[in-house]
DNA sequence: CGCCGAGTTGAACTGAATCAAGAAACGTGG
DNA sequence: CCACGTTTCTTGATTCAGTTCAACTCGGCG
């Protein structure tokens, strides 16, 4: 739980009371490799913290999964989309590896904003962060082709190649696995 | 600027306490058609809120603008991943028709937040909108043709097309003007 | 050994980009 | 109110990158 603490340290002091009230609220969750967090047409009730594992988001859009993105270690987990105003999910989110993370539920994500010092302003910092992290993922999509996105997507996380099979990595970066083939090909020719 | 009031309202109880620190803190500003909100390589030092008028988010790239949002009346108006972290914006901001807005700086949201009642709750729920909006938006540019754009574009500015040049429109598509100038041409042809 | 999922490779196809030339709309000044 | 020039939009021909469909290779595993 440590991490969690860090984490939340880098937006607010956090003392023994916030790590009492943190503990309460937060609960340790395991999911196995192909388990889902969130599963689409459901409502997101949960913010996770990944201790160790990866997931990965994803839409299905005629009978195809798309993958968009990749979350990991010491990364917060959610579809803001469907958490924040409680609707249905049009995403999903599952483990990629054995994952640990530790989740709190909306009801009491809310009740930690309004009891703890600073809860608010923490939500406020924290939701900051994850949002312009979103825009300068998002960033690449607007400018970037497939190739810069392929070569910025390993630069992010270089480890990726090593953990999942190459088809996800394809789909994230907007291309099929055939195109990705010929990409990495392109590439490796200089 | 009863409808900067009536917006806030859509999130914590507004009174006369509330109007009297908005209304100390915001300050009118007008902008002439083509003039900048926010300029490229400078930091993002306000966040507004539209009035009246119309305003598009770009960047420049290879020489040429990419328009990639629109904003207009009762909307906020920001680059957050410059504003939130107040570093240099790599996007640029500007007027597309004379627009009024109420800015506030940086500095005195922060005061804001703090010293409202509900200040950090106000600024919590209002990002979070803005962020759930914001990846509404970007979800058609990972599933949609340029042609479904379009047309959702339409559909969430039915105003646009009269409002400004085709070839922003095109730009915010994705697209180049002369393919939108096609694409139009497959839809007309039902 | 044969199966199976993942990755690579080939050929034909598609839609947007590009280059380029007109046509239409717009505004400004005579 | 019209004429002219600029800006915006359309259209055509060509090119290019990713898609699709399909065959084939490779490595692991029963």
């Amino acid at each position: 739980m440590e991490a969690l603490f860090n984490s939340i340290a880098y937006f607010i002091p956090v003392g023994e009371a916030e790590k009492e009230i943190i503990s309460t609220f937060f609960t340790e969750k395991q999911l196995k490799k192909g388990e889902p967090f969130l599963e689409e047409g459901k409502v997101c009730r949960h913010v996770g913290f990944i201790v160790k594992g990866l997931m990965r988001y994803y839409l299905t859009q005629d009978g195809e999964e798309k993958t968009f993105y990749f979350a990991k270690e010491n990364e917060f987990v959610s579809n803001y989309e469907s958490f924040v105003p409680q609707v249905p999910s049009l995403k999903s989110i599952e483990a990629l590896e054995d994952t640990t993370v530790y989740v709190i539920s909306y009801d009491n994500l809310n009740r930690l904003y309004s009891t703890m010092a600073n809860g608010e302003r923490m939500g406020r910092l924290i939701i900051e962060r994850v949002f312009v992290e979103a825009l300068q993922n998002l960033n690449s999509f607007y400018s970037d082709t497939p190739e810069q996105r392929y070569e910025k997507l390993l630069l992010a996380h270089p480890d990726l190649q090593q953990r999942i099979p190459q088809y996800y990595i394809a789909s994230c970066v907007g291309v099929k696995p055939q195109s990705l083939s010929r990409i990495r090909k392109r590439l490796s020719l200089h």
